[in-house]
DNA sequence: AATAAAATAGGAATAATTCTCAATTTAGTA
DNA sequence: TACTAAATTGAGAATTATTCCTATTTTATT
């Protein structure tokens, strides 16, 4: 696994990888310029999208319009609070899991997301 | 249930209404068209968001940056087709139905969208 | 070191959506 | 019916996330 990757590519993974948030290519943006100050938007979205294309990110949600992406790639639930527009990663229990793939499978589907739509804790109150 | 709605308001609910697929903002505007022939985008866009407001209608997806509708508003799954965009109505088995429902009492959560992602048939051969 | 290929910065271009506002329509009331 | 206030609209400008363009720089190859 040689990673042949420019200076710009690996920061942009790198700020990806090392968060549990799922970050917009401005907030990636933002980030990567504290590794390197010259970054522009720009590269930031070509690299987004390239390394969602080799499969090393996936996009997991659009939040009001914005683009939200994520480093782990296995297939997982999310929540989306539809107060603030955080996302947050979800456990399902083995019995939904197991329902889900069972109804993939018998429909031949490639892939499933599931969302959640709660208010996060913060919103809750 | 009195329904005191503007002309173009009917009219963008009942576009919304007489179809299965899940159009975006512009194919409505296109289809209200033929029968108001000077309504405009904007009316569109903005009885868009004011029926989602009001409950009548909901943003079901995201599809390569655009916005699509539905007027079933009973929580029920899609598929998406990463190849041509399409979106579809999905029937899920009891099982899963009653497992997606156990795991958002569960979690607190209010509501869950299940969403595939697999070839239409017209992408598939 | 020389050359070709890949990646980048910076900013212009695009496209979906929202906003603005004067004009029109509708509703409520007397 | 006429009057007034409130709601809605068309038209187009403004906004915003994202993509595209191109000269320049970096990286890889020989």
């Amino acid at each position: 696994m040689a990673t042949n990757y420019s200076s710009r590519r690996q920061a942009v993974l790198q700020v990806l990888q090392s968060t549990k948030s799922h970050p917009s290519a401005e907030s990636i943006f933002e980030q990567c310029r504290l590794l390197i100050p010259n970054i522009s938007l720009g590269t930031v979205y070509r690299n987004l999208a390239l390394l969602e294309e080799r499969g090393e990110i996936i996009k997991v949600a659009n939040v009001a319009g914005v683009d939200r992406y994520d480093a782990t790639t296995e297939p997982h639930a999310h929540n989306i609070c539809p107060c603030c527009g955080r996302v947050d990663d979800v456990e399902v229990s083995d019995n939904l899991r197991q329902a889900l793939l069972q109804e993939a499978k018998e429909q031949g589907y490639q892939s499933i997301q599931l969302t959640f739509y709660a208010k996060c804790k913060e919103c809750e109150e």
